[in-house]
RNA sequence: GGCCUCGUAGUUCAAUGGAUAGAAUAGAAGUUUCCUAAACUUUAGAUGCAGGUUCGAUUCCUGCCGAGGCUACCA
């Protein structure tokens, strides 16, 4: 539709003006609500090329266009904007092109045009001290979905992670549990094993401050005393160990690790994310490690009189960066050299590296991708920070250390807990089993939670209130989702009534509703706003899509009598774009990794 | 100090340089005779401040004020 008034506009300025308009060059517009029509033009730029006023322009614009274009049934001018009413006739066609029964796969507006790209999408990429809390929720939902949305657009996609494995986090984790922990395993206190690990790190951190108050009252600065705490040491000692594989060491290390792996797995299984491969940077550190030395060896690093390996960027701006420490252990940035390498080594053909990461690592990313090309890797240009603002809560940023954190399997518990309080008062699951009330209860609040996070434009930071931010009502996941399951109930009466809708005879129908109008117009954008969402990395644009669809399917719902209707076609029709509208939002709302109920 | 984000209704979010700045929520008033009121309708309410570019600025530029992040031999 949109490609056919482009077309009409180029026609248009070639035989009224003789002036050349590719119509990929004519930008259209949604025509806003006050006023009639469904697209607009903006003719301001053009009064050069018409020698007329923007008036003038836009009226002998629409004239032409209502004489030769069948699609635009009349036109109005308001200054410069020149709003094009579609026909009827050519909004019923639009529908019959785009609905197919309900093989929604072959209709051509979803679609999808396979490309021969490979991108791989990194997120999650947790530490394994802790247990993964919002600000990972936010991560995984967003990587997720980004990862659908250009799967869907034609790309092949591979989803990664590196697991952050090694390093002095965990040794902390572990040392506290060595000196406090007893023994105490998840089998042996029915903790799960990433919390069980977790409330070892905090242990740590405690008896690390207080080794610090100690040494400050002995009279030691505490720049100092945060430098020799005795557990702090202990903890760098046992870095070292590991580094040399001591096998006990190793062997605690292997033991803890498991732990977190099974709850991370459960919590993922629950957040409904997954990956098609894993990379951890106990492997990954080593090869960081050898390019390192390569580099080292090339000249294209340094090492300073202490031994430490540095990488010289001021010609960037972007000063100097240690690689390796002066008793030779690794740094983050060295194993994020060598998993970028392994990820290269694995997918040579890929033609981008997306890594999902919080904005405060903007400068980490920036320096990697510097040393990536100066080492010269020409794949070096593919990769790209998906950067991401953070979760703040009411009392201001979230803080692991001291407790402020939300936790993910807290929160989404909470969640579930919420749908099934807010299901029970509307008394809504008439006739579900229990199990069915169950998966439903948890549909509905992950969809509230997953959609609260993405419908903020990722580069924002935004503001989470664990007692106020989910709603069941508004612009929510769940309002989108009861739209669906209203749209299914329709359908099942259709089915019921035997109603055919493969066979609607569209000609008959003569008279669109206004809101009819809107939604037929609002399916046809579907590849657009696609396209949008994958050129920008952003599930918002999505969120804001399906939402505006919901709406207004759900004011054709309010207005429009759907079966009560003498003309038999008509009701047909009716239901056809009810269906379709649902299979819409059922596809968009994928997009994002929600689920969505037949019933609610 | 330097670099990078961001300041929009009470609150949480929208707006390729375009019309009277959209939603949601909280507030006020309504809607239940096909289909699910987790819905629909009406109403009131906002661009931090000061300049500049432009026919036109929430958007681009400059300065100021305010918030956050980065500037680790942490990850």
């Amino acid at each position: 539709m949109e490609s056919q008034i482009k077309e009409g506009i180029s026609a248009a300025f070639q035989a009224l003006y003789t002036h050349d308009l590719a119509a990929d060059d004519v930008a259209l517009q949604p025509t806003r609500k006050d006023f009639e029509g469904t697209y607009t033009f903006l003719t301001f730029p053009f009064a050069r090329v018409s020698k007329k006023g923007p008036e003038d322009t836009g009226n002998e614009l629409g004239e032409y266009l209502k004489q030769n274009l069948a699609a635009v049934a009349d036109y109005n001018t308001v200054k410069g904007f020149l709003n094009l009413v579609l026909s009827e006739n050519s909004q019923v066609d639009q529908f019959a092109a785009m609905f197919n029964g309900t093989d929604i796969a072959s209709s051509p507006v979803f679609k999808v045009e396979r490309k021969n790209k490979t991108v791989v999408v990194e997120y999650s990429s947790p530490n394994t001290n802790k247990p993964l809390h919002l600000g990972h929720l936010r991560n995984n939902f967003l990587g997720n979905s980004v990862a659908r949305i250009l799967e869907a657009s034609g790309h092949k996609v591979v989803k990664v992670q590196i697991i952050n494995d090694r390093g002095i986090h965990i040794c902390k984790s572990m040392l506290a549990w060595q000196r406090f922990g007893n023994g105490e395993t998840p089998e042996s206190t029915g903790i799960k094993g990433d919390h069980l690990v977790g409330k070892y790190y905090v242990a740590f951190d405690k008896a690390y401050k207080k080794e610090i108050a100690e040494l400050v009252a002995e009279g030691m600065s505490s720049e100092l005393a945060e430098k020799e705490a005795p557990i702090l040491k202990a903890a760098q000692e046992m870095l070292k160990k590991w580094e040399a594989k001591d096998p006990e060491v190793y062997s605690l290390w292997e033991t803890m690790n498991s732990w977190v792996y099974a709850g991370f797995e459960t919590t993922y299984k629950r957040m409904g994310v997954d990956f098609d491969k894993l990379y951890y940077e106990s492997n990954t550190y080593l090869i960081g490690r050898d390019r390192v030395m390569e580099g080292l060896e090339k000249g294209v690093f340094f090492k300073k009189e202490d031994g430490s390996v540095w990488v010289d960027l001021t010609d960037e701006k972007l000063d100097q960066k240690l690689l390796l420490r002066k008793d030779g252990t690794s740094v983050y940035m060295t194993q994020d050299i060598g998993t970028a390498i392994m990820r290269y080594e694995d997918y040579p053909e890929l033609s981008q590296l997306i890594y999902t990461v919080g904005n405060e690592q903007e400068h980490h990313f920036r320096v990697l991708f510097a040393i990536l090309k100066k080492l010269g890797y020409s794949w070096a240009e593919a990769c790209y920070h998906l950067s991401y603002g953070m979760v703040d809560l009411p009392e201001g940023k979230m803080k692991s250390r001291e407790g402020t954190v939300v936790d993910a399997d807290d929160l989404m518990r909470e969640m579930a807990a919420t749908a099934k309080d807010r299901t029970m008062e509307l008394g809504k699951i008439d006739g579900f089993t229990e199990e069915q009330a169950e998966k439903l209860y948890s549909v509905l609040g992950l969809g509230a939670l997953k959609y609260f996070l993405l419908k903020v434009d990722p580069l924002r930071r935004m503001l989470f209130n664990p007692h106020e931010s989910i709603e069941f009502q508004g612009n929510t996941g769940p309002f989108v989702q009861y739209t669906y399951a209203r749209i299914r109930s329709i359908v099942r009466k259709a089915d019921q009534l035997n109603i055919d809708l493969v066979t609607i005879q569209y000609e008959q129908i003569e008279t669109l509703h206004e809101t009819e109008k809107d939604l037929i117009h609002g399916i046809g954008l579907y590849s657009e706003k696609l396209h949008l969402a994958a050129e920008k990395s952003s599930p918002a644009v999505i969120a804001q899509y399906v939402y505006d669809l919901a709406k207004g399917y759900n004011r054709f719902y309010a207005e429009v009598k759907i079966f009560d209707e003498g003309d038999t076609e008509k009701r047909n029709f009716h239901i056809a774009l009810s269906a379709l509208t649902a299979q819409t939002i059922k596809l968009c709302m994928g997009l994002l990794g929600i689920d969505v109920p037949e019933r609610m």
